[in-house]
DNA sequence: TTATAAAAAACAGTCGTTCGTTTTTGTATG
DNA sequence: CATACAAAAACGAACGACTGTTTTTTATAA
């Protein structure tokens, strides 16, 4: 038999961990057998190791292919939103982010499983620099604004678009995976909204944080 | 022998749970082997069902026991914040909470455990209508403010703390289990203050928001 | 002595991995 | 065009260690 091509082994490999995807996120590592793998995989147990060294390169493959979707997905995300401080591109961020949510919640859990098994070794590159990158790619629309005097200035607009993201997608976590089940007491429609509104404007009324008014 | 006492058990128990806690949240649940716990906690394999009917059985009794524990915590970090939107107790509950995650990470991993395996069957209550009980907990305060005009009408205060409360906690997991690295490019401290400059300001100047200054 | 806790041994499976074998298939040969 | 060959892929039995749980035995203290 020749060899296969690199591309039929990417598929083949890529079959192997789909199957071992949707048993990792429901039993986690541990808790899923190389014999489960191969048997949803619809292949023997013993051709698992012609493309796997161990079963842990299984996840580590896996993880670093979902990375690359999702990293396609975020860039997908930020590419139609230019100006991500008007209030109304938040609103669409937001609802952008509860789509990745909801397509692939499964990216996070198996974030999960590499924060318990593996120190978040093969994940922990998605929190790194987070703020600086958002600065780089919006460079020029934070510029503007800035010099425009739009932005309140004790607050960089990259770690506000980064507090912003974080949220969104934290809150649609908790309400995909945690059972928030409206933790905020309000439907994902109005959430996005009003997270919006808080990032834009913030809680308090200007004259509020004159803070002798604050202390009466 | 005579029958052991309720809190005799409850502490052999306790023990027991916290050779548990050790290992789950290294290595996982199914990671971690009965004769590990044992082992850990110097008690014989058999003991242990003594105890315990299942595997199980410990990881839910360590995870009520370590709820009650956060429980508690949380009820000592927010009894010492009365007027929480105030600024300075913004950053006083951000240092609250930086010292919660500090101290019981591990509540988390439970957590994540939890989630993956179980569905968060056991975390969930964790979340659920937390926005109410923020509202109902902190109801005089935020009635005084609403009466007093100075908050930002369109977001409901009680939305506006639990956004806050979510957002620090996610910033001190993700520095602590998620490899974050100072993920905003801030220290603790400035993120602190950062974040709840946010949260009372907001981003944008007020004269930025309205609209047709944007959009030129 | 007796009820109970603790320990040890036994049980029936499953685990990740290895390895010898069989099957498959493109290529080279006649 | 048919055959033989060889390299690769697929298979599945076997290995030794380990699994959660049960049962049996021993130690302990009123």
């Amino acid at each position: 038999m020749p060899k296969l091509s690199q591309e039929v082994v990417e598929e083949k490999k890529d079959h192997i961990e789909q199957a071992a995807k949707k048993l990792f996120i429901k039993h986690g590592f541990h808790g899923t057998s190389i014999r489960q793998i191969a048997s949803q995989a619809g292949v023997s147990l013993g051709n698992l190791y012609n493309y796997y060294k161990t079963k842990e390169e299984i996840l580590e493959s896996l993880i670093s292919r979902y990375e690359s979707i999702i990293t396609e997905r975020f860039n997908d995300v930020f590419s139609q939103i230019e100006e991500p401080l008007l209030p109304e591109n938040f609103v669409k961020l937001g609802k952008l982010l509860q789509g990745v949510v909801e397509d692939h919640s499964e990216f996070w859990l198996l974030m999960y499983i590499d924060v318990l098994e593996f120190d978040n070794q093969h994940c922990r590159k998605f929190f790194q620099g987070l703020a600086k990158k958002f600065g780089q790619r919006f460079d020029k629309h934070f510029y503007k604004l800035k010099k425009q005097k739009l932005l309140n200035e004790e607050v960089d607009p990259a770690v506000g678009f980064t507090v912003a993201y974080l949220q969104f997608l934290n809150y649609f976590l908790i309400e995909k995976l945690f059972g928030g089940n409206h933790h905020l007491g309000l439907d994902n429609d109005e959430a996005v909204l009003k997270l919006t509104e808080l990032f834009c404007r913030g809680l308090l009324c200007p004259e509020a944080l004159e803070e002798n008014l604050f202390h009466n």
